[in-house]
Order: structure tokens, then sequence, then C-alpha cells
RNA sequence: GCGGACGUGGUGGAACUGGUAGACACACAGGACUUAAAAUCCUGAGAUGGCAACGUCGUGCGGGUUCGAGUCCCGCCGUCCGCACCA
């Protein structure tokens, strides 16, 4: 027999072929049968797919695939999230239009993803920026507006004062603008957002009921809705340190029961009451200033030195009408949170002790626990300086002294909603959240655009839905910062479509969140004439298994929920569906090592030659010759070089192995390590199987041969590890346990390689069997190969198109079981019994065995914990 | 700064609901085949002591609960992710 090596780059592109001709991947709606949508999130079209895309599909297109064999109509489409700002960085860097590249970039793209085999039904495909998918959303948008769900209000935007431009976060480095290197600044402008916060409750109370999701998923989501329950505290201000009409300052706390332990108020540079204080105080001024330099991202301001400045308004306690406290402006208190304001207690709030510290402010302690050393512990640890955050009960603060924090906060707030200030109740309880509604305005011109005209006379107006869609104009240039929709010489202006008068259209495009929030509807009728057609919407959602990275954990998923709640709303997806994913997958990241070469530059893997083993591993670099830097393990990213092109190692090792690779060893939800030598050996195991394939042919018996009537030892042996495998692998894929699903295969596929040298009753037809289950079991992971195969044991179907093969549940428990028996807690010996042993026989066999007598030493024996088919412990 | 996760041999990892830690793979070492190499096949291996039988230690660190802890609880350390205009 000739041992010729599977030739993957040759056989990989005929099947793909095939199933291409056979439409074998095509779906149709058909409520006669159960359906499985499986959905990865689809990709931006930067141009070349990359190894986290490969990882990402792969799993998909192995759930897809399995879920055919098991006989679910399985919806797996595939599209493109083709609006954003690459595309016109990319125009500003070589003067291509941004359609022009980004349609480019999809078709490369599209080619690389045809070329890893998956099973996906391309016939429902779109890109986002295309009209006939942007249009819809724009209807949407209408819809959304129609309903008070889309609004226009001010809103921050980082500035740059030299390219006179909006910037996004990531193009602030440093506070400065990252072409222009000018100091950014924050500024106010008109902008369009969604009332996500209409649904804040609903949302974050459906938390609960995605029992597939990751709990740290829903925890992140939770913590980013960000309900608290607290109290609205207004404070009156001494009228001879305010400004002009400024009488009071309203806070929102969620700690009242500390009221007696505030030092100070503080506000938001931005709040009105700070901008007064600045008009007629230069310092303030100059502090706010500088604040507003910072640009517009939380994490910058936060992780930013505490700072602030005594504006020198007093305000007077609500408790206590003598007791005057200082307002400061500060650089971490946010105006989108809350009232913009907070009052500061530094006890028991680690930020405002620090400020404190800082600004020389008092700090009282008003909560301690009850138990005198634990007392003592927290008074020491708050002079020390860390504020104490636990429970306990009031101190120092008078009438509640004594009271948890609990009937405090009650206390407190129950007295002081009964209070008057200027006729109004002092304070009132409120429900507040962290999430804000979300701002979907971007000054660019590669988005959707934002169908409203603006009229002077009859303001905001709704581009007619017949009028859909407002398309982008060809004709931009990128030579210059800023939106070309704004400058372009005709596309904004039109006429009002209600009273007729010169108007201009809105030049803001739609954040591409958008764009992906809704995408998994749009597949299920990717030709309606509407947004989504209601029967394939009813049939097909929600989506049964998302994958996607953890990065999205917030943002986009909780966007895309909202989404489907906004769309029930307006009647564009049945109200009861809610939830768009019922179970949601995060895979972790591709990661390489990165190397260096001698004078700094990252070089790519392909530039350099490994040679030695651990200690003595020694990189260098191919070109010069010269040694290069090993550097640590890192997300594969152009900026470090550590890339691996996914096209290379289709071309040199086949799609199946970089889908074996990537589902093999590491959990699918944590980092996978990618290296020349885990490619290599799963290089190897195809081959393995290849030649497995050639051994079988010759010893197993031929397809359709009667199953014998008896088994012996080997044969049933086989048959147990073949049954056992089948049950296992099916369980582990569909819990996405891939990685343990692959050692499950290399362990049958040891087990064929032994049966192969053994002879007995029956084994030949075992060996049939086995290696067909196994050829079975690679469809989903390894689908080329395994066709291959396939058609090698003689079979002219496809094996795309098999049932997935049943277990036999008599093969799969073991008469006899091998138990651990422990002295004292450790492991001594070990006994082999029926597995319907009873207690008593188990342990009178335990304490009989050699290893066990001796671990005992003559020692009385206490105790004896059996449990049957698992474990004995005896205690002496 | 705030929020979230993760940590097991030389390496990636496995271990069902607290019950034999290290399955499976990579790398390594020895052997077989070969003129030789590659490929392939067989064998070995957590660390440590011992010729061996066998013992001791061992799941980031320190405590705790339990007959029994990688798994549960408390406190640390380290690494990674998100923070609202990157997608």
């Amino acid at each position: 027999m000739a041992a010729e090596r599977y030739n993957a780059p040759d056989r990989e592109p005929h099947w793909q072929k095939v199933w291409e001709e056979r439409d074998c991947f095509l779906t149709k709606t058909d409520p006669a049968k159960p359906k499985c949508y499986v959905l990865e999130m689809f990709p931006y079209p930067s141009g070349r797919i990359h190894m986290g895309h490969v990882r990402n599909y792969t799993m998909g297109d192995v759930l897809a695939r399995y879920k055919r064999a098991r006989g679910f109509n399985v919806l797996h489409p595939m599209g493109w999230d083709a609006f954003g700002m690459p595309a016109e960085n990319a125009a500003m860097e070589r003067q291509t239009h941004p359609a022009t590249w980004t349609y480019a970039n999809i078709d490369a793209m599209k080619h690389q993803l045809k070329s890893m085999g998956l099973a996906i039904d391309w016939s429902r495909e779109f890109a986002t920026c295309n009209p006939s998918y942007y249009r819809h959303q724009q209807r949407l948008f209408l819809d959304m507006y129609a309903k008070d769900l889309a609004y226009r209000r001010s809103s921050k935007v980082n500035w740059d004062p030299v390219d006179h431009t909006v910037l996004a976060n990531e193009q602030v480095i440093d506070g400065r603008g990252w072409r222009s290197g000018a100091l950014v600044e924050q500024r106010e402008r008109m902008q369009w957002a969604f009332k996500i916060t209409a649904f804040a409750d609903d949302l974050l109370e459906a938390l609960n009921t995605l029992d597939k999701w990751p709990e740290k998923v829903r925890l992140m989501q939770a913590n980013w809705i960000g309900r608290s329950e607290g109290l609205m505290v207004r404070w009156a201000l001494d009228a001879a340190t305010a400004p002009k009409d400024a009488t009071e300052l309203e806070v929102f706390t969620t700690r009242p029961d500390t009221l007696y332990g505030a030092s100070f108020l503080a506000i938001a540079p931005d709040h009105p009451l700070a901008l007064a204080a600045a008009a007629s105080n230069p310092a303030v001024a100059a502090f706010s200033e500088e604040c507003r330099r910072m640009g517009t991202s939380v994490a910058a301001l936060e992780s930013a030195e505490k700072k602030g400045i005594d504006t020198g308004i007093v305000a007077i306690h609500p408790l206590d009408p003598t007791w005057k406290l200082p307002v400061y402006v500060a650089n971490f208190i946010l105006m989108e949170y809350g009232t913009g304001a907070i009052f500061g207690c530094p006890a028991h709030d680690q930020r405002d002790i620090e400020f404190a510290r800082t600004y020389g402010l008092p700090v009282v302690p008003v909560v301690a626990p009850t138990e005198a050393k634990a007392r003592a512990r927290a008074l020491a640890q708050v002079e020390a300086g860390e504020a104490y955050v636990d429970d306990g009960v009031m101190i120092n603060s008078k009438a509640l002294d004594g009271l948890d924090i609990k009937a405090a906060f009650n206390a407190i707030a129950d007295r002081l909603e009964g209070e008057m200030l200027a006729g109004t109740a002092v304070a009132k309880r409120k429900v507040n959240y962290r999430l804000r509604d979300w701002g979907i305005s971007r000054q660019r011109y590669w988005g959707c655009p934002i169908p409203i005209i603006h009229c002077p006379t009859c303001g905001e107006v709704p581009v007619p839905v017949d009028q859909l869609p407002v398309k982008l104009p060809e004709d931009v240039s990128f030579v210059e910062p800023g939106n070309p929709l704004d400058r372009h010489p005709t596309w904004k202006h039109v006429d009002c479509p209600k009273c007729g008068s010169k108007a201009v259209r809105e030049t803001d495009t739609m954040d591409t969140f958008v764009d992906s929030s809704w995408y998994f509807a749009r597949f299920t009728a990717p030709n309606a004439e509407t947004p989504v057609d209601q029967t394939a919407a009813d049939y097909w959602l929600p989506v049964d298994q998302y994958i996607g990275g953890i990065e999205h954990a917030i943002l986009h998923l909780l966007y895309s929920r909202f989404f489907a709640r906004a769309m029930g709303e307006t009647g564009n997806l049945s109200p009861s569906l809610k939830e768009p994913f019922a179970a949601l997958f995060t895979q972790g990241m591709v990661v390489h090592e990165t190397y260096k070469s001698g004078d700094g530059q990252w070089l790519l893997p392909t530039d350099v030659r490994i040679e030695g083993e651990g200690d003595a591993r020694r990189a260098t670099e191919i070109g010069s010759g010269k040694p290069a830097e090993i550097g640590s393990i890192e997300k594969m990213s152009k900026s470090k070089k550590n890339l691996v092109d996914p096209d290379d190692i289709i071309q040199h090792w086949g799609a199946d192995c970089a889908r074996w690779f990537m589902l093999s060893d590491s959990p699918p939800e944590r980092d996978v390590i990618w290296t020349e030598t885990g490619v290599a050996g799963a290089g190897r195991f195809i081959q393995r199987i290849w030649r497995l394939m050639g051994e079988i042919e010759v010893k197993a018996a031929p397809k359709d041969a009667p199953r014998p009537a008896d088994f012996g030892e080997e044969a049933q042996e086989l048959r147990r590890a073949a049954h056992k495998s089948l049950d296992a692998v099916g369980r582990n894929i569909e819990a996405l346990r891939f990685n343990v699903a692959v050692a499950q295969l290399y362990e049958l596929s040891n087990a064929l390689t032994a049966a192969l040298a053994k002879q007995g009753a029956g084994l030949d037809w075992a060996l049939r069997e086995a290696i067909e289950h196994l050829v079975q079991m690679i469809g989903p992971m390894m689908p080329h190969l395994a066709e291959e195969c396939w058609a090698r044991l003689g079979y002219n179907t496809l094996l795309a198109d098999q049932p997935w093969p049943q277990a036999e549940a008599a093969l799969l428990v073991d008469d006899r079981v091998t138990i651990a028996v422990q002295v004292n807690g450790k492991r001594r010996d070990e006994l082999t019994v029926a597995r319907s042993a009873s207690k008593e026989e188990i342990e009178t066999a335990a304490l009989k065995l050699e290893g066990v007598v001796r671990a005992i030493e003559g020692r009385p024996v206490k105790k004896v914990i059996v449990v049957p088919q698992r474990i004995v412990n005896v205690v002496a």
C-alpha cells in the first residue's frame, strides 16, 4: 500500500467547490424543522483576516456543522461591519475612496474566509455600508424618532482646535490630537442619542433570564447599568458667597447615612455652578480649563491625580444650619453621573479621603463596627488614610448614633423628605443609573447618514420614508480634516419636506455600533423590503449561539439588547423577543511571542529563525544574521508585528490544520498561544489519520458488512472506546469545550492504533465502525479531511449531509470500576470492583488491601467513608 | 481610578455536582527502522530521597472549613480585559 501523504492544499479547494455546487449550506426558513441560529460576530473588513477570525469562525463552524448533523435547520450567515474610521484614514493616507477601499477589502477577506471551508450560507451576505442595508437602518431610526427613542441633546466631544475636527477617544493621546498634536478641548455640541435609559430597569432585570451567558458578562453589564438607590439632597448656598441667582446645590448620594461625616461638596468642572464661579474667579476658570483638556475619556479622568479647587462658595448642611462646608470643583466628578455634584464623606469613601488629605479637610468617622476591637481597628484605619467602607453602626451622628446604616439611611431620608427648602422638600429618594443615553452622532463621512432635515421654520423634519435611503454622496475628498459631508457643496442643501423652504440635511452619521446592533435580525431575511421580515424573524430568532470577543462584553451586546427592545416597541420585531442572543460565548485572543531586532525594531515571526530549547532558545534575524531578542507573548497586533497570516498557514498546512490547532489545547474562552510546533503537531495528526485510513482499509470489514453476533474482548473494548467518544465528543461540542473534544478524538485514534495490532472475534467489524465514527466526529472540525476519508471509506454521499451517529447506551458504562482507597486522606491503594458493589463489600475489600494495611500500621480504624464508584477513605 | 476575569509539570492544558491531580497534546530523553537524515513506531518522565520496595512534598502566596480541597470561604500577590467616539 502506498503511504501517500494527504495533500490538504490540493484537496481542500475541491471539497469547497463540491459543497458550493451542491448548495450544501443554503438555508431556508422552514417552520416544520427545528432551527438553530449560529452566529459569530461579523468582521470589520480591514483587508485581511487574522488568526482571531480563524479562531472565532472555526468555533462557530464546528457548532453549525454539528447541529446540522443533529438534524437542525441551521442558519449560519456572514456579513461585513463595513462602516468605520479605518476606511477614512485609508482615504486620507492613500487617496482612495472609503467605498473602494472597503469593497476591495471585503473581496479579499471573503476569498480568505472561503478558503477556511466554513459552512456558511453566503447567499445571505451583506455589508452594512451598502445603501440596501443602511436604508433600513434609517427607517429604524425614523421609527425610533417617532417614539421619542431618538432625540437630540447637547453633549461633549473631543475637539482638535488645529484640525477643526472631532476626535475619537483613541485619537486623543496624552491629551493631544494624534495628527495635529494640539491640546484637545472638550466642546459641547448638539448630538443625536438613543434613549437606552428608558429600558435601564428591563435591561438589568432581564440579565437574570440569560442563563446561557457567561456570569462575568452579566455582572459587567449589571455594573455598567449601575442601578443605585439613593437620595437627592438640596444644599442651600450661603448667599454672601454664591454667584448671583445660585441659591442651592443638588447632590445625589447613596450614603445619606454618612451626612454627619460630610466635610466638603464637590462639583464637576462643567457643572452650571462651576461655570458661574469660573466667570468671576480666574483661578477656578483656569482649573476648569485644565480639566477640559483631559478629553472625554472616563478612564483618563478617573486615573488622573485627584485635584480640586475651592470656589469660595459655602454650602449649609441640611441637618444643621450653623454648619458650613466649602464647595470645590474637582476633576474626578463627572457631570454625566447623578447631578454632577457630590458631598464628600472622607472617612467612608476612598476617593474622598484622598481628596480631604490633600486639601486639609476634616475626616470624621460616622460608621464603625460595634465590637470594640474591630471598632478600634476601623478607626485606626481611617486615621491612617484608608476609608472604612464596611457595615457598622452610626457614631458621631447625634440622634442617629447606634443605628445600623440602613436604619440611618431611612431616618435621614424620612426627615429630609419632610423638611422644606424654598417651598419644596429638601430631599427625595431616587433610583439612579450609571447608564447614560447612547450618543450616536459622529462627525464623519463613512457611516450611515441620519435621515433628518433641519428647517429654519419647521425645525427637525424626518426624511419621508419613500425618500430613503439618504445616500452618502460619492464625490468627496479627504485632503482636509473634518467631515466631508459638512463641506459638500450640494448634498446637504435640500428643500424642507414639510414647507418647501431651503433647509439642510443632518451631516452627522451614526455610530457604527448602530450597524451591528440589528444585523443579527437582518440575516434572517436579508432581502426583505422592510428592515425585518416578521415570519423569518419569528422562526429564527433569538440567535441560539452567539460567539465573539470578550471586548464586546458591554457595549455591543448591551446596544443589541436595547435594539431588540426598541425594535419591539416600534413594531419591527415581535415585542416578546426582547433578548437577541439566547446563548453567548466569549472566546479568548490569539497571542504570539514578540521579537525585536538589536536596534529595537519589532520583527515579524517570519523574519526570525529560532534555535535551541528552554533557556538556550535564541532568535536570529534572517535578513542580517544578527541576534534578535525574544520578547513577551502578546495579543497579535500590527504594531508589535507578532502576526501570523492565516493565508500562509492555509496554503502551507491547509485550513483543516489551522482549524484543528485553533480547537486543540487551549480552552476556547482563554487565550491561545500560536506556535509553529503546535501547527506542526496538528499537521502530524492529519497525516496520522490518513495513514490509519490506509491500514484500516486492509484490516477492517468491508462497507455494509453484517454486524457479527458476538464480539471478542478486543472488539468489545474498541467499541466501548468508540461509543464513549461519540457520547463525550457530542456533549463537549455542545458545551463548546472543543479542546476536550479534541483530546477525546486523540484518545480514540490511539485506541484504534492499538486495536490494529490485535486479533479477535468481530474486531474487523469494530474497526470499521470505529473509524467511521472517528471520521464523522472529525467532520465538524476538519471537514475537508473528513469528506476525503468518507469517500475513501467507500461512500459516494457527502459527510456534510450525514446524521451524527447514535451511541449505544449499553457500551457507555463499564461493569467494573476502579476506585481509590485513601488512609487519612492520602491515596494508598486502589480497588477494582463490580460497579454494583455495595458499601459493605467495598469496605471489607478495601481494609484487606496491602497498601491500606501498611498505612494503618496496626492503629484502630475509627471510621470508613465509602462513596460507591468513587472513593474509600479509612480514618485511622 | 472604577468594574470584571484568570493563575495546575519544561509548555498548552484535563480533572463531572468536594472524591485516584497531571487525561490528551507539545517539547525533551532513550531505543527501533535507515548508508544517513527526515518521517514513522516503541519506551520513559511532576519535584525530591532511595539500588529497589516505598516514602515525603506538590495546583500563585498565607490562613480556614471538611474524613477528604485544584474545586468552597477569608486575606494577599501577579497577569489580562472593559471604561461609553476603535471595532
